[in-house]
RNA sequence: GUGGGUGUGGCCUAGUUGGCUAAGGCGCCAGAUUGUGGCUCUGGAGAUCGUGGGUUCGAGUCCCAUCAUCCACC
């Protein structure tokens, strides 16, 4: 295969198993990628994220630009040299963060200014000083810098934004230039269905004209704007339909979505890719995920239970410690605890795309989501 | 032994010249957490104010006694 190369290599229902070709490794899908913001999967090391089975590992334009700084990043010999993982990578652009950390942002037609939340500095951003900054960071896929609105936010508000984020796809994809990175666009139109299929529209025809003036082509198509504070099922009332409408030669994926739930019903609708911090934060306020639900290991009923965590769980966390220990970790605010729960987290949602792709390679997914809606753990995410 | 200080939920404290259901922090118990500003956020339980008397319409606040504890001095 060659670099961003795209082969699926089966399906079930609108389910998929896509095997994706990078610089750094082939990943396949359906797939969990773990949240390692400032160039760190908080609390886990590169050596156990691959022993998690981990393939792409996600970091942030917003955070690594503030610090260390981007240039920095390319003196060390990218993003994958400088955190010392040197499987897949993907930076997403900071859109979503200049919508949810700054409380002063001015967005214009040309561009975002807001102020940094490490020191208050102003920071301008165009579409084209965004591309520039995620080449030098270096990631394999870089995402479009896009406008996420709220929920909720009125009609015209999220027109607006649909309006913004194709003209800014457009510039992104006319700026990025490095053969060794593809570009994702993103897809907004927040729950109104008509905005979120004309979004694809206007990306499809962004990629054809880009491909008619000799230019490059998407290498996937970010779901954005979701689980951003609707309630659970409002989402589903749109997503498949809005999966579908993407190129059926691409990845397609549902950004910041970590409810195990929600990615065994995703997947169902078509998606294929997915990322959270809910794994890691969640671990470290001392939450588990678990075949039979959600433990809060702050619980005092998992004071004296010297049991392991899941016992259907092969993680190591799981194969090594007991719930009371685990317990006394996090009661205590022992980094360590934080460590486990991430770890065995992390395993929790990778797995359980692996053996969303087992499903779909055997051509039985309809069980495989069958079997997990009935599930013990299904209901309590 | 003498003089002085202090005793308020598990812990540390606030309680103004005595006045409505004794406040807060920590801890404890539970809930939240979705493109990471997170030892965060939300809620809950828990106090016969050392003990026993007294003054007063009313005492955690004043008086007496007693116990505990701390400091200083013999």
């Amino acid at each position: 295969m060659a670099l961003f190369d795209c082969a699926c290599d089966a399906t079930s229902g609108h389910a998929r198993a896509l095997t994706y070709e990078t610089a750094h490794g082939s990943f396949r899908t359906p797939m969990f990628m773990p949240v390692g913001t400032s160039a760190t999967v908080k609390g886990v090391t590169p050596g156990q994220l691959r022993e998690l089975g981990a393939q792409v590992v996600l970091a942030n334009t917003y955070h690594l630009s503030q610090r260390p700084g981007a240039e920095l990043v390319a003196a060390a010999g990218g993003i994958h040299s400088f955190m010392a993982y040197d499987g897949p990578m993907l930076t997403d652009s900071g859109g979503f963060q200049i919508f949810s950390l700054a409380d002063t942002r001015k967005l214009d037609d040309d561009g975002v200014s807001f102020r940094s939340i490490y020191d208050g500095a102003k920071v301008r951003w165009t579409p084209e000083d965004n591309m520039r900054i995620q080449e030098l960071i270096g990631a394999d896929i870089a995402m479009q810098l896009d406008q996420c609105p709220p929920y909720p936010a009125t009609r015209e508000f999220v027109a607006r934004a649909v309006d913004l984020s194709s003209a800014w796809a457009a510039r992104c994809l006319a700026a990025h230039t490095r053969p060794d990175q593809t570009l994702f666009g993103i897809v907004q139109g927040g729950m109104h269905l008509d905005l979120r299929l004309e979004s694809v529209r206007r990306l499809r025809a962004i990629e054809e004209e880009s491909l008619a003036a000799g230019g490059r082509r998407f290498g996937g198509f970010g779901i954005g704007g979701y689980s951003v504070g609707e309630e659970h099922d409002v989402m589903f009332e749109t997503l498949g339909e809005v999966a579908r409408a993407l190129p059926e030669d691409r990845p397609r994926y549902l950004m910041g979505v970590g409810n195990p739930t929600t990615l065994v019903r995703a997947v169902r609708e078509g998606v294929d890719m997915f990322d959270c911090v809910l794994p890691t934060r969640t671990a470290r306020m001392g939450t588990a995920f678990s075949s039979t639900g959600r433990m809060n290991l702050r619980n005092a009923k998992y004071k004296d239970d010297f049991g392991p965590l899941d016992p259907a769980c092969a993680c190591p966390t799981c194969q090594t410690h007991s719930r009371a220990y685990l317990r006394h970790l996090v009661k205590q605010d022992e980094m360590l605890g934080a460590i486990l729960l991430s770890v065995h987290n992390l395993h929790f949602l990778i797995d359980l795309m692996a053996r969303a792709r087992e499903a779909v390679l055997a051509g039985a997914y309809e069980e495989f989501y069958a079997a997990w809606m009935a599930g013990p753990g299904a209901k309590d995410y």
